[in-house]
DNA sequence: AATGCGGGGTT
DNA sequence: AACCCAGCATT
């Protein structure tokens, strides 16, 4: 069991103390956690608690449902709104008795029919305790604000997030901590940054300079300008870009741009473009094994950020990536490839593109700008 | 990647 | 009047 980090034990001591009694937060009957997820999908708690109550008596369990009428259905769902949802849980219970029992993991859960990405993990890990992270809207906010990423930024780079931040000896509580942190604390309007036991760790809270250590909370206009890199405009070209930072044995691996491209002769950090439907990920593995010929063993997302061109702005997304043999990766001269000292690569010119990347590496080993 | 899909609460 | 909510399926 990986340790509980300190953060992951402040955010499970605030939910110990500021949870709310759900009614599905006490079962772990797939049956009744699927209810609670499918009607919480675009809808409040208070909302749906009433409905929640009643729709157990009505149907108890998968069978009950998968037999119910339309008539009865609509009329036992009306008033929360997308009613279709209703034909979803009756369609999932019904594969589920066809099946003849249920998937308890996220890949299988998300085949039944009605069960996206978000419900097949909250049944896999409340239901059936599966050490896997959520993502809803809530879990996405506190983690955008938490660490500034970019909200806009596809599904999968936040559920990579989500699961980063998991903390896997107790994912039920973690799970719920989060989303609950989001529903009463960090909520999209009005951040209660004061009563955020994150308000230390929370960029957007820190940013603002003092707003989140007054009473006064952050409005979201000031939240969305703490996250620092502005969104696009619509319509606007983007060219998406992966980097690899790579460190090993105290050095920085960089190649320099060969001579005949734009910027020729410049050092730049390994990376390249993201192909069109590519993963970050994926693309990032690719550039490596083609500029590098190596394996990437492992890789944590640092920073991202935009970089404007007149025509078009490209979003420079860096990781942090362990290669799995890097003393393989020699200096060769032919191919522009050198390890560097923190302090020696910092000294090199880099694309102005990569200009934040550069500020946060000058303040994280504390070495001044050539003066 | 963008829309449609309800209904009700909050700002 | 606009925004928001424990999303999913379809285009």
């Amino acid at each position: 069991m990986p340790p509980v980090q300190p953060e992951q034990r402040e955010l499970l001591a605030w939910y110990a103390a500021n949870r709310r009694d759900l009614p599905w937060r006490a079962t772990r009957d797939p049956y009744r956690v699927l209810v609670s997820e499918v009607m919480l999908q675009q809808t409040q708690v208070a909302r749906v608690l009433p409905f929640y109550q009643r729709w157990l008596e009505l149907f108890p369990d998968e069978r009950a449902l998968a037999a119910a009428s339309d008539a009865v259905l609509h009329r036992a769902w009306k008033g929360l709104g997308y009613p279709s949802r209703a034909e979803r849980l009756r369609a999932t219970c019904a594969a589920v008795l066809a099946r003849g029992a249920w998937p308890n993991d996220p890949a299988g859960l998300e085949e039944l029919p009605g069960i996206g990405p978000y419900t097949a993990r909250a049944v896999a890990a409340f239901a059936f305790g599966h050490p896997v992270a959520v993502l809803d809207t809530n879990v996405a906010r506190v983690l955008c604000r938490r660490d500034g990423l970019d909200p806009a930024q596809g599904r999968a780079a936040l559920q990579q997030a989500a699961e980063d931040a998991l903390c896997r000896p107790q994912a039920v509580a973690w799970n719920n901590a989060m989303m609950e942190l989001g529903a009463l604390v960090c909520t999209a309007r009005a951040p209660a940054c004061a009563a955020c036991p994150w308000a230390g760790r929370c960029r957007a809270a820190r940013d603002p300079g003092r707003l989140a250590a007054t009473a006064a909370p952050l409005k979201a206009a000031t939240v969305k300008q703490a996250y620092g890199d502005p969104a696009p405009p619509r319509g606007t070209p983007v060219v998406k870009v992966v980097l690899a930072l790579i460190h090993h044995d105290g050095r920085y691996l960089a190649q320099r741009r060969p001579a005949d491209k734009h910027a020729g002769g410049v050092w730049e950090l390994p990376g390249g473009k993201v192909e069109a439907g590519e993963d970050e990920r994926r693309a990032l593995a690719r550039e490596v094994a083609e500029e590098l010929g190596a394996e990437v063993l492992a890789a944590r997302h640092l920073l991202t950020w935009h970089h404007r061109y007149p025509d078009r702005w490209v979003r420079l997304a860096c990781y942090r990536v362990r290669l799995f043999a890097p003393e393989a990766v020699r200096p060769l001269a032919s191919d522009g490839v050198q390890w560097f000292a923190p302090a020696d690569l910092l000294a090199q010119v880099f694309p102005a593109g990569t200009a934040p990347l550069v500020a946060r590496m000058r303040k994280y080993h504390r070495i001044a700008p050539r003066g």
